[in-house]
DNA sequence: CGATTACCTCTTAAGAGGTAATCGGTGCTTTAAT
């Protein structure tokens, strides 16, 4: 997080309000948005973090413009590519997608026109940028920014689901042999303290500032419905999706999104499925009438998400609990992006985290990851699939967790690859416990996300519900002169060093780099010895 | 981890009750067959 400098003349800031001004027409540009282009011309690289709908990408689009060669711009889903370019041509900017929906003579006009210096803006994927002459191509171009949209997905996706996230940052490395490296800029809605890091490591950024804008979103109001069993679970999803305006349904499966949707249609309600195992010109159409107002209600798996930018969502009700509060968040936070007042409503019952602790990554075996490991560096992904029998996911990710093994010091043998591996199994299942948490408290519920988030609130939000039924109210401060504090660096005996995450009268939370987020009673801390303070 | 399904046994031979197997999210690709 960087304090405004206190600089008493900044030409860079003079030349990001110019042209945004008079290319994209904005006469205001947001704190956040105006230090993280300045400090992307005065040679830093940037982490953004900023809701969507706060003009993130005007955090890229300025800069690519001001500064020289094309800026590149990774951006995770083909459809997300094709707004985003549509978007910048309307404004006479030179723009084009590259990926496999162009055909062969369409990309070589695409990489033809940048090599000539007759585009400013290109979009393509992570798996586009991999492909080596692809890459130096770009590389030849000499860009001078690369903005990687939504880029959790770094963190979320690259281990293993689409692993070309994974070596982002090598990718990025190989289009300009430093100094001459472009700048970067990480762009993201949602990222608690070890997305960001994450994020921050795996793309290699360089003196990178980060910017965070304002989390709290005081027209958004949280609430959590407990139910015991499955009947009381669909009464409250359907009472909480019988609310005024348009929303969204989250569902954990694809059925069950087509049966909560059967359910709503019956009761009136212009409602839709959509999840990934639906025909494409059918979500997409899904998309285009929820947009439209076509459509009061989408239920929807995680599928549905990114690039939907509709400001009038009045409401997301989350029929089962999502498997982290960073997920949850994000999820929740597409309602009200206009500022007028909007309900997110959590249905809890407490089997359904079960889903989340299955789809926590599984440690491979050792004899897999010796497989792979007696194969060497030097073999391609396909070939590595081909010899070991692996499926391309699970190869994928243990050669990804050797190499991160290597950087980060832990060795190169099997043990190495195995400890990794458990510690980020730890992590995404302490997500869940996480989540649960959120779930259970007796806290305001914003105060709670914040915390987890790495931000903090003033005073209590007033409008969630353990606020406005007084349960909030009888929550203790934490002691003011409590021992510990937020992001000090503590080591427990069988948890290994962590960093203070959270404080609360009568217990903290810690985020261990070995286990993940472990929340300890406070008297018990105190009584046992379990916390040492660490460099 | 748990819900659901498919199949088994036992016998008030048609349905109950037990158990084992199966499945569950996100998208870029590329390629082969219609």
């Amino acid at each position: 997080m960087s304090a405004p400098r206190q600089t008493p003349a900044r030409p860079a800031l003079d030349r990001v309000r110019r042209t945004a001004r008079e290319v994209f027409g904005r006469d205001e540009l947001r704190p956040g948005q105006a230090e993280a282009s300045t400090s992307l011309l005065e040679g830093h690289d940037v982490l953004l973090v900023a809701p969507t709908g706060a003009g993130k990408s005007l955090t890229y689009q300025v800069p690519g413009l001001l500064l020289d060669g094309p800026c590149v711009v990774v951006s995770p889903l083909i459809a997300l590519q094709q707004d985003q370019v549509g978007g910048l041509v309307e404004a006479g900017v030179r723009a084009a997608r590259l990926s496999s929906a162009e055909t062969e003579k369409q990309r070589e006009e695409v990489l033809v026109d940048l090599e000539a210096g007759e585009l400013d803006f290109v979009f393509l994927s992570p798996e586009q940028l991999a492909v080596d002459e692809v890459r130096h191509r770009i590389a030849a171009a000499r860009p001078g920014l690369v903005a990687v949209d939504e880029a959790h997905c770094v963190s979320a996706w690259g281990h293993d689901f689409r692993p070309d996230y994974f070596r982002l940052g090598e990718l990025i490395d190989d289009l300009g042999e430093r100094p001459a490296r472009p700048r970067v800029v990480a762009m993201t809605a949602t990222a608690a303290p070890p997305v960001r890091e994450d994020v921050t490591e795996r793309l290699h950024l360089r003196e990178p500032r980060t910017v965070v804008t304002d989390f709290a979103r005081e027209n958004l109001s949280f609430r959590v419905v407990p139910v015991a069993d499955a009947a009381a679970q669909q009464a409250a999803v359907l009472e909480a999706a019988d609310a005024e305006g348009c929303g969204i349904v989250y569902c954990r499966t694809r059925p069950t999104t087509e049966e909560y949707a059967e359910l709503l249609a019956g009761r009136g309600r212009r409602v839709a499925a959509y999840h990934a195992g639906l025909p494409q010109r059918r979500r997409a159409e899904t998309h285009e009438a929820f947009l439209a107002g076509e459509l009061d209600v989408v239920v929807a798996t995680s599928a549905f998400g990114m690039g939907i930018d509709k400001p009038d969502v009045r409401w997301v009700v989350h029929a089962q609990a999502p498997e982290s509060p960073d997920t949850y968040y994000q999820e929740a936070g597409r309602a009200g992006r206009d500022g007028e007042k909007a309900l997110a409503t959590l249905v809890h019952r407490p089997e359904d985290h079960s889903l989340g602790r299955f789809f926590a990554p599984a440690v491979p075996k050792r004899a897999e990851v010796a497989r792979v490991l007696a194969l060497g560096d030097d073999v391609d992904a396909a070939t590595a699939q081909e010899e070991t029998g692996l499926s391309r996911r699970k190869a994928q990710r243990i050669r990804n967790l050797a190499g991160l093994a290597v950087e980060t010091g832990r060795g190169t043998g099997v043990d190495a690859v195995i400890e990794l591996a458990e510690a980020h199994r730890s992590l995404e299942k302490s997500r869940v416990e996480m989540m649960r948490a959120y779930a259970e408290t007796s806290r305001c519920r914003e105060e709670q996300l914040l915390a987890y988030l790495g931000a903090s609130l003033d005073e209590r939000c007033g409008r969630c519900d353990t606020c406005l039924d007084g349960r909030a109210d009888e929550v203790e401060e934490p002691p003011a002169d409590s021992p510990y504090e937020l992001q000090q660096r503590v080591v427990h005996p069988e948890f290994g060093a962590g960093v203070v995450s959270d404080l609360e009268a009568d217990r903290l939370t810690v985020l261990f780099d070995d286990v993940g987020y472990r929340t300890l009673a406070l008297a018990l801390v105190e009584q046992e010895e379990l916390l040492t303070p660490a460099g």
